[in-house]
DNA sequence: GTTTGACTCTCCTCTTAGGGGAGACGGTAC
DNA sequence: GTACCGTCTCCCCTAAGAGGAGAGTCAAAC
């Protein structure tokens, strides 16, 4: 046992814990020259401190122990081997970045929002997915009725051929609400991957980052409602990145005859249950204005 | 039970699983407004939907559940209390950017390193933090002996105090060794922190990134080790940020009556260990030269 | 020879924020 | 009656060790 070095000096060597080396040998990552049969006490050897020294290195580069012992197993470890895993975990850690990136962007509406209103809203920030939907769109007048029957239409025609996802129903307002003239309109019925072969499917792009807002009742409170984000949204100088939606989550018991679950349909106005959600654009939220 | 939500139905809604919500009634973040004493079945109202909203809002700025529950208990919950600790948790979130923009020069430096040379190199790359030393500086000219004169003067001067820290001594070169003529070395004894009003006590700075290589055998190897090093970073094209360290971890028995840990003293210079470590600019490798 | 202090061993629990699954009920629709 | 979906509780799992308990080992000091 002449050059062989103890797990304490070795950690200290090598800047690591003697927990940490333990936990290698457990690992099969760095295993000891030596182990005292009767001891148990473990020797290293000084090629086992270069080792270390690999593994420390890419363990600094947030490689995981299991990656490590993949590239190591791998018997010579060649130049191109290292490279190539270097340079993917790479990639993810700059996308790890970009993560964080957003998160700050998070943080920094909420506080402005914290320091704008007395009250905090009760908005939800959140991701929207794409969605894939079958879609009918017009221009209308008389919003009410117009629109339900698109619904019905669109919800009978998503039936017949069995392809309704179970999701909630949205309508999008491609004419911002409140203009009294004639509304743009989009109605969405979310479909099943499967259905694209029968029906025009369309995808409806979802957003980085959105505000939106629950309510229960009627739909006579959407423009209310949509009058409180907007002003939110002002006042943590939010822009909209695109057009308003409405989700309804619970909607009329007149629908009910299509199939769905029965946690989507309400007996009366008084348990409707909508969301307003407006995607929001993040680039130029940073702090240079501040 | 009129307006009141299951749980599956307030997971939709806030965008999160049923799962997260049964923990987070578990760790009192949101309990149900009402749960049937005899199905153990839960259910939410509107506003406890508002309060998810909060509490995911947090979640996706990277605060903790017990963050959360802390702002939370407070009651009411003030815009400032909110701002601040929005605001104190992007600056968390800033400084985790920081180290993984340092992880990702990492990758680059063993990514190029991997492409330069055949074998991977036993270089641990590491952060080397400040050092409390009795620190002793000269010009030499025979550095052999006088080094070694310097080293028991430093060693028997921390020694009479009792103020000997358990980490290992080092030379700093401050002229780079191989230069032929007289060399500027100051040698460093670590001494621990009650050291300071009986000794002139010096900080030696560390590094927010350094490369380093650990050998055994007699101090002749030093200059040859130094050389590879230094191609290395050549290689990898990388600069030194500060002069070459020697760090004795394990060295000759003739030093042997400080009261050292025995870890610290060989029978021969076979038994000798020492390390070689350089400081590393990291600022200009960025991937602007590829 | 003994004692002390430093070092090491194994084994256990703990950390985050839930995910996955088993087995058992509840509620509704056919 | 039965099929299906939603919900319940309970248990184990994650990554990379950290912290500690209790016991054995090693070298030097008395």
């Amino acid at each position: 046992m002449k050059g062989l070095l103890q797990i304490g000096e070795l950690a200290r060597l090598g800047g690591v814990s003697v927990k940490a080396l333990r936990f290698y040998d457990d690992q099969g990552l760095l295993r000891p020259e030596h182990v005292d049969p009767h001891t148990g006490y473990r020797y290293y050897t000084l090629e086992q401190a270069a080792q270390l020294a690999i593994i420390t290195n890419l363990r600094f580069a947030d490689f995981s122990i299991t990656e490590i012992a993949a590239i190591l197993a791998a018997g010579d470890v060649g130049p191109e081997t290292i490279r190539t895993a270097v340079e993917k975990k790479q990639r993810d850690l700059k996308r790890a970045q970009d993560e964080i990136a957003a998160k700050i962007k998070i943080a920094d509406i909420l506080a402005r929002s914290a320091a704008e209103t007395e009250t905090p809203p009760s908005l939800k920030l959140a991701p929207v997915a794409d969605q894939r939907v079958y879609a009918l769109r017009k221009q209308v007048t008389h919003p009410g009725d117009a629109i339900k029957e698109m619904f019905e239409t669109a919800e009978a025609c998503v039936a017949d051929i069995g392809a309704r996802a179970p999701a909630a129903p949205f309508l999008i307002f491609h004419t911002p609400p409140g203009a009294q003239q004639e509304l743009d309109v989009e109605v969405c019925i979310p479909v099943t991957e499967e259905a694209q072969s029968d029906l025009p499917v369309t995808i409806i792009q979802g957003a980085a980052i959105a505000c939106s807002a629950v309510y229960g009742g009627g739909y006579f409170k959407t423009d209310r409602i949509f009058a409180q984000m907007s002003d939110w949204m002002a006042g943590a100088s939010l822009e909209a990145a695109g057009p308003l939606r409405e989700i309804y989550h619970r909607f009329g018991a007149d629908q009910e005859d299509y199939r769905l679950p029965s946690k989507m349909t309400a007996r009366s106005a008084r348990d409707y249950l909508t969301e307003l959600l407006i995607p929001i654009r993040l680039d130029l939220t940073s702090r240079e204005n501040e």
